[in-house]
Parts: C-alpha cells; sequence; structure tokens
DNA sequence: AAAGGACTGTGACATATGTTCCGGTGTCCG
DNA sequence: CGGACACCGGAACATATGTCACAGTCCTTT
C-alpha cells in the first residue's frame, strides 16, 4: 500500500475534513509497519502520538501477576488507540499492553502536538475523535457488564462470533482464545468440546469451525 | 447554594478558560437537582445535554436480565457523565441507568448544541472534556480488569475503602453493597463476616467499619 | 521416516461464587 | 410497648471455574 493510500485507510473520516487540515495532515504523518505479534506500548511508556491503523490490527491487553492475559479490546483499520490518545491528553502513562495482531499492523502516526493543534482547528477532526472515544467508552462497559454477568459459555460463543471469518472459521488455538477471556486453555477446550458434542462447533487442529451460526448466536446472548 | 456558585463548583475548571467562554457557560446553563435516588436517565433515552455534578453523585449501573445490579461508576462533585457527553457526539441512546446519589444530586446542565460550539471555540473546554473521557476509559478498564481477575473479597474490600468517610465507617447495608459489585447479599454478607472474624472489619446494622484500614488495603491489591 | 513441538482430550480435584431457606436481631413508628 | 420491617447470621447445597497431570494427535522440520 503506497503512503498516500496508507493514510486514506486509516484515516476514513479525511474527505469530512478541512482542506487546510488535511495538508496539515498529510504533511505530518508517519506510516509505522510492524511485524505480527510485535510489542508496541509497555504499560507505563510514554505515548509520543496518535495511533491510526490502516491495515492489520493493534490488541490492547492486560497481564496479571500470575502471567493469566485478558483482552481488552482490539483496535481495526480505520481507527485509533483511544488510550494512546488518553495518555496524549491527561499526561497519563500508558496503562495496558498492545501488540501487534497477527498478521502484522500499519499505522499512521501523528505527534501529539500536531494533534493538539489540528483539534484545535478543525472541528470535525474533534468529532472524529470524540466519538471514536466516545464508543470505545461504550464497548468497554457493555464488556465490563458481561464480564461480571455472563458465564464463560456465553462469552466464548460472542468471542468466536466475533472472529470468524466469513466461513465461519476462527483460526486460533484454544490457548489464543483463553487470553481473549482471561482464562485458561482447558477451561476453553472444556467448553468448545461440549458445543461440538451439540452439533453448534467443529474443533479441529488450530482451528474452530461454527457450524450452527443461529445456535451460536442466540448462546451469546 | 447559589446559583453561581453551583456553575463554579460544578466546573472546577472554569476560571481555566476564556471570558468569552464562560459568559456563554453562565448564561445557558440551567442548574437541576434531583431527589435521592431519582431515576435521571434510563436505557435508550436521548441525551439532551452534558451534566456537571456541583452536589451529590450520580450513580451509573447496569441491570440484567435476573434483576442484579453492578455499578458501572460513579460521578461525583465537579465530573460530568462521559455517557452522556457520548450520546451527544455519536448520537447513540444511552446505554445504561443513572440514579442520583443517597444524598441526591445537584447538576449543571449544559444543551447540547451549545457544548459543541464551546468546544470549538475553547480548547481548554476540549482539554477538559477529553480529559475527563479518557480518565473514566482509563477507570473502567482497570474496572473491567478486576472484575475479571480479582476474587470478591478483593473488590470488596476495595470498595469500602472507596465508600468509607474519614473514619472509616460505610453507611451502606449489604444489600447495596452486593448491588455495587453486581452479586449477592448473602456473598457479601459472608466475606464481610469473615473479614470481621479476623477484626479487620466490624460489622453494624446497615453500617460496616474499618477497623484495620492497613490490612484491608492490603487485601485490595 | 523420525523427532520434536504445538495442540487438544480428559478425568480428578480444589475453590469461588451463587442460591435457598430460615431464624434472629435491630430500628422505627404507631 | 408491640408490631412491622429492614437487616444480618449461618448452614447446606448446586454450579462454574480454575488447576493439575497426562495421554493422545497433528504438524513441521530435518
Amino acid at each position: 500500500m503506497s503512503g498516500s493510500a496508507a493514510i486514506a485507510t486509516s484515516m476514513p473520516f479525511l474527505d469530512r475534513l478541512k482542506p487546510g487540515t488535511v495538508a496539515a495532515l498529510t504533511g505530518s504523518v508517519r506510516i509505522h509497519t510492524f511485524a505480527p505479534r510485535t510489542i508496541l506500548l509497555h504499560p507505563g511508556d510514554k505515548v509520543s502520538g496518535a495511533y491510526f491503523v490502516s491495515d492489520g490490527a493493534i490488541r490492547i491487553y492486560y497481564v496479571d501477576a500470575e502471567g493469566r492475559e485478558g483482552t481488552l479490546y482490539r483496535i481495526e483499520r480505520g481507527e485509533s488507540c483511544v488510550l494512546a490518545l488518553n495518555s496524549l491528553f491527561s499526561a497519563m502513562p500508558y496503562p495496558a499492553w498492545a501488540e501487534a495482531g497477527d498478521e502484522g499492523v500499519s499505522c499512521a502516526v501523528l505527534e501529539g502536538a500536531t494533534v493538539r493543534r489540528i483539534l484545535g482547528e478543525d472541528e470535525i477532526f474533534m468529532n472524529v475523535l470524540f466519538e471514536q472515544v466516545s464508543t470505545r467508552l461504550y464497548n468497554l462497559l457493555q464488556d465490563l457488564e458481561r464480564a461480571i454477568r455472563l458465564p464463560l459459555e456465553k462469552r466464548l460463543a460472542g468471542l468466536l462470533l466475533d472472529l470468524a471469518d466469513e466461513s465461519g472459521v476462527v483460526a486460533l488455538p484454544h490457548e489464543r482464545l483463553a487470553n481473549h477471556l482471561g482464562t485458561s486453555r482447558e477451561v476453553v477446550s472444556r467448553i468448545i468440546r461440549s458445543l461440538a458434542s451439540v452439533g453448534v462447533l467443529k474443533g479441529g487442529y488450530g482451528v474452530t469451525e461454527i457450524k450452527n451460526m443461529a445456535a451460536l448466536r442466540e448462546l451469546s446472548r
């Protein structure tokens, strides 16, 4: 992907901005590409800019004292990392881990100073960022609620639906799924086995296939 | 509290704003007062403005199908409801319940249109709102992580520390504590009893007293 | 083809949490 | 003072989840 194309992909809102803003953006933005599963940010890092994903995804997660992981959320193409934005505005250190997804990630990076300046000059840009933060906040609330009240089976069902490709295949080993949910491999295996025995899923080596989309969707609620 | 004093309390950032902004704010803001435990917003409500709390608190919570509650967060004096802000910017319906705290609540309300206009005119105001949203986002992330990985005892310890007054007294019945954590009264009772038997807490009628602050703090981590 | 590593299957068990049910005690109000 | 109500104590049990210990299977590399 060429530089300017990458910028356009990572900022789908570009054509709604003022011409001057677009020029300022394209002038100061830098495209970075990271190999799969590269660690982009550690807890405590000082964030230098805003990240807009043009290709691939970034996974934001925590790691607890026992080494268990939990995915907080993922940033896909066209989205930006709101935690990094956060750090830009509140001088707070980055509170989690961020790593490139399984296919690596490319993103446009804007310096903090530039972000601030453009924010003051173009209210569309401001609206876009506000909306991104808001949406993330909303999703986090939902996740929080689900984590507290939904049993793992339902949460796993939801996760599989999220991660499945068009043909209903999720190409992740149980261990990785467990990481997303903050639980252990055995527990995920157990649930998948049980759902497979009912015909809703079909397990494979490093792959889980959704056989009955409707049933799984029903389960996730 | 007089009107202008209430405005100042609810917006502690007021003196950092441009004079013009201050005038615009004080001109269009309305002070509302609600009785204790009044429901301010239902899920699905269309939010009309931004709320800045001048006195008391607002509790944001969800209710699941079985009637169990869980507190997502509380908005105290000088803070604003970021979910409402969210709804303003993304045209999303309000996703949770909001009710006035046990002492009722007073808040300054700004129309959505006014918020947007001022945001474009005063970048300090923008910074303030961004920071509020960011901080809330950060806290939610922490809560999410805790809800997933911490046992109830630790979460209760943290809650008690949060809710205690200067002398270490929490004046809430177990049922209400359970609501905050999204669990049941019996479970909270059981944990408090067990902590009381070790001398960390002391139970009473509708009241829980922290006897050993240091130990409780240690427990909460 | 052999070896090593990555992944899944499975049972047994420990523990945390939710549920049910009831009895007792404190507080408030008439 | 007595009843009504809110609140807490506590046991017994069901269930969900986490943990451990292996065995078996699939895949990749050489």
